[in-house]
RNA sequence: GGCGGGGUAGCUCAGUUGGUUAGAGCACAGGAUUCAUAACCCUGAGGUCAGGGGUUCAACUCCCCUCCCCGCUACCA
């Protein structure tokens, strides 16, 4: 398992070019997987850091079509943002590419042609939506309809956005094209489908058997996919935005974009180097991809058969997948607007970038999901960036100047205070390095810390401002390691910090270094001369931090307006519609819960004609035992439907607050049952 | 409901194969100090390891049950 490898492929998960990056990506991601890398390079390892925009899929065509853009021109804005976030939090990609390149195109279709001439995928043939004027199969958010659960006139084919149900496209009533606003017929069509279960015991070797290494969250979830039974997947489907399938018969169809995403990986790493099938098709090159935990399935289970399958591909090492950030309590949501945006960061915090890269590595959600509060954020750079690190260099620089004219002394006879504390500093950029090796951040920063804490404990404990008068060689020495360990935080901090290590290393007037100088007792040679001292940190205040949760504040409040608006009126109807409607008064005589349901009670209503039995989504609501006995609104003309293996006969009638609850429509005194509702 | 992950100090989190007294940072209290951005340094207090049962000489750790949080998934007429 621990094999000795020469080289390494690092990929980040490409992030999707409808929208721009937030601390949860940064933090799950894109800072693990730089200090990763940068540890690498800084130990002369040939690495390659990989990533770039996914720019295909549904979601892009449809943002494009409610913006009145085209999809590219959607990508373009996005990538650029993207882009530039990463630039100037300094994630050190090699490249930086994207799936709507020339060079991915070709990469993808080659990858799907290789696959297909050697017979691997499954063809089906399945009726889907079609749009005859527009002359395209529709995807499922591209069918509006009215939800058949709540009446919403504007449900999507896979979810209804009023009620949260998830659909399928042909469950929708009066099914609408988005594209023409016609009704779609449905139609059959083709696809190709890896068929994943056929890797199941090459996944259970490999995984199962072979990863047990693996973070407990990424293996648990890996093992539940393989036990759970794995699918044929489509690869294809009838879009024109994406990557078209390099087939005579499938004109008109694309790469699904869940399969030519992953690509995306190979083909920046063609886009970088003519090098490439080293990085990818090597025994000797260990490949390690950084992800969230909602891509786990994709790049443990998905990718790997897909890499398999061609066969002349390594499978990752490690895929160590973070959880998830979440921002003030509450998760952070793009729709809701509730997240820190890391354009927008840097608009109020110009030049910190490598305080919320701190932050956010030591918060990272590395085991489970983590919350980032402001007050934390103003914590962590006052009480330990500011008054650890950066304290403990001013000390030893402001002190070196004003003894000694900012020249290191020389040591002078080593005490055995000196000897320990020299030990200590050897042994840090070990420990550092071991813990980034086996993705352990959080504690690794938290290491970087202790370097500097023994730095200000060394100074606190021999004390060189009362030595100076009595004992000058004795200061000599002392500073001399000070400054020592000054400079080895140059280099064990540039993976976390690399702004903070360039600006240390410019006031100690030193070249950037290899790994393996640091911890060295004679990194900074006697005589040489620092540059000024300069403040590496500055103070949070309690109003800048104050601003920021107002702001969040703010985004709140106008979340809650938004939710408090009222659905608009529907279409007038005719009284005769409305009274084709039998809605009577009924009383629950009975109430269980539908096993293996979260949201379902079976009901036996009296309704007067009748006590029939109605399977009603209420659960999370009510209680069964406390409902008996109510009145309720029963729709009893409703076509009987079957849910769940029980014949529901009507349905029960709920007003709905804002907040989801659901309440009863009940006559304000008791009436006979039956009685009508007009 | 099924599956996966989690529940440890006021807060944010460690705790590797079961092994003495369960740790760190922050916050808090006291002390020491003045080179340093009132920062640093030392000491202290603070825990029914979600709850219950079991295995064991020994359980935060392993097994069973219950509750709660997160994710995936099914159900909503």
């Amino acid at each position: 398992m621990s094999k000795n490898y020469k080289r390494y492929t690092v990929t980040s998960a490409l992030p999707y070019a409808n929208g721009p990056v937030h601390i949860g990506h940064l933090a799950g991601v894109y800072i693990p997987a730089d200090i990763y890398v940068r540890y690498l390079r800084s130990k002369g390892e040939d690495v390659k850091f990989i990533c770039g925009s996914d720019e295909h899929g549904v979601p892009i065509t449809i943002r494009a079509q409610k913006e009145g853009v085209t999809p590219q021109q959607v990508v373009d804005k996005y990538h650029e943002i993207i882009k530039n976030s990463f630039q100037e939090f300094n994630i050190s990609f090699d490249i930086y590419s994207r799936t709507s390149s020339e060079i991915h195109a070709e990469t993808a279709a080659g990858f799907f042609t290789n696959l297909h001439g050697k017979g691997i995928f499954e063809e089906k043939t399945t009726e889907q939506y079609y749009d005859e004027k527009a002359n395209q199969f529709l995807a499922d958010r591209y069918i509006v309809g009215t939800c058949p659960r709540c009446g919403n006139e504007n449900a999507y084919g896979d979810q209804c956005e009023s009620c949260g149900s998830s659909l399928n496209a042909t469950d929708l009533i009066n099914p609408k094209s988005m594209l023409s606003g016609e009704k779609p017929v449905l139609k059959e069509t083709k696809h190709w489908y890896l068929p994943l279960d056929k890797y199941e015991s090459w996944l259970r070797e490999w995984i199962i058997d072979g990863h047990k290494d693996w973070k407990t969250n990424v293996y648990g979830q890996c093992k539940s996919w393989i036990d759970g039974g794995l699918q044929p997947r489509a690869v294809t489907r009838d879009l024109d935005w994406g990557v078209p399938v390099p087939l005579e018969e499938a004109k008109g169809k694309v790469l699904y974009v869940w399969f030519d995403a992953p690509i995306g990986y190979i083909s920046a790493t063609k886009d970088l180097t003519p090098d490439w099938e080293k990085y990818w098709k090597d025994e000797e090159t260990k490949l390690v991809h950084f992800i969230g935990k909602d891509n786990i399935v994709f790049h443990c289970i998905i990718f790997p058969v897909m890499l398999k399958a061609h066969g002349d591909y390594v499978v990752p090492d490690n895929v160590p997948a973070n959880e998830f950030l979440n921002l003030e309590g509450d998760k952070i949501s793009t729709s809701r607007n509730w997240a820190v945006w890391l354009h927008e960061y840097l608009e109020d915090f110009p030049g910190k970038a490598d305080v919320l890269r701190y932050v956010l590595a030591a918060n990272a959600p590395e085991t489970k999901d983590n919350d980032f509060t402001w007050k934390d954020f103003q914590a962590r750079n006052n009480n330990e960036l500011l008054a650890i690190f950066g304290n403990f260099i001013n000390r030893a620089v402001v002190l070196t100047h004003k003894y000694y004219g900012g020249k290191v002394p020389a040591k002078t006879e080593l005490q055995p205070a000196d000897l320990v504390v020299l030990d200590e500093l050897k042994a840090f950029p070990a420990k550092i390095g071991d813990l980034i090796e086996r993705y352990r951040f959080r504690e690794a920063l938290s290491e970087l810390m202790n370097l500097a804490r023994l730095g200000n404990k060394y100074l606190a404990e021999t004390e060189p401002w009362k030595l100076i008068k009595t004992d000058e060689d004795r200061v000599k020495t002392i500073l001399n390691i000070a400054l020592q360990i000054a400079a080895s935080l140059t280099i064990v901090a540039e993976p976390f910090l690399p702004d903070t290590a360039k600006r240390l290393a410019q006031m100690l007037k030193i070249k950037p270094d290899t790994w393996a100088a640091a911890g060295g007792q004679d990194y900074l040679v006697a005589d040489h001369q620092l540059g000024e001292a300069a403040l590496l940190f500055e103070k949070i205040e309690d109003a800048t931090v104050q601003a920021q949760v107002q702001k969040l504040l703010d985004t709140k409040k106008a979340n809650q307006l938004a939710n408090s608006t009222v659905a608009p009126a529907k279409e007038n109807i005719t009284f005769d519609d409305f009274s084709r409607m039998d809605i009577r008064v009924g009383t629950i005589l009975e109430a269980e819960k539908v096993a293996k349901t979260k949201k379902l009670l079976k009901l036996k209503i009296d309704t007067g004609l009748d006590q029939r039995t109605i399977v009603s989504g209420i659960a999370e609501f009510f209680d069964p035992a406390q409902i008996i006995g109510q009145q309720v609104s029963v729709l009893v003309n409703l076509a009987p439907r079957e849910i769940k293996g029980i014949e529901s006969q009507g349905m029960i009638l709920m007003a709905e607050n804002a907040d989801g609850s659901l309440a009863f429509v009940q006559p304000s005194s008791a009436v006979k049952n039956g009685s009508g509702i007009s």
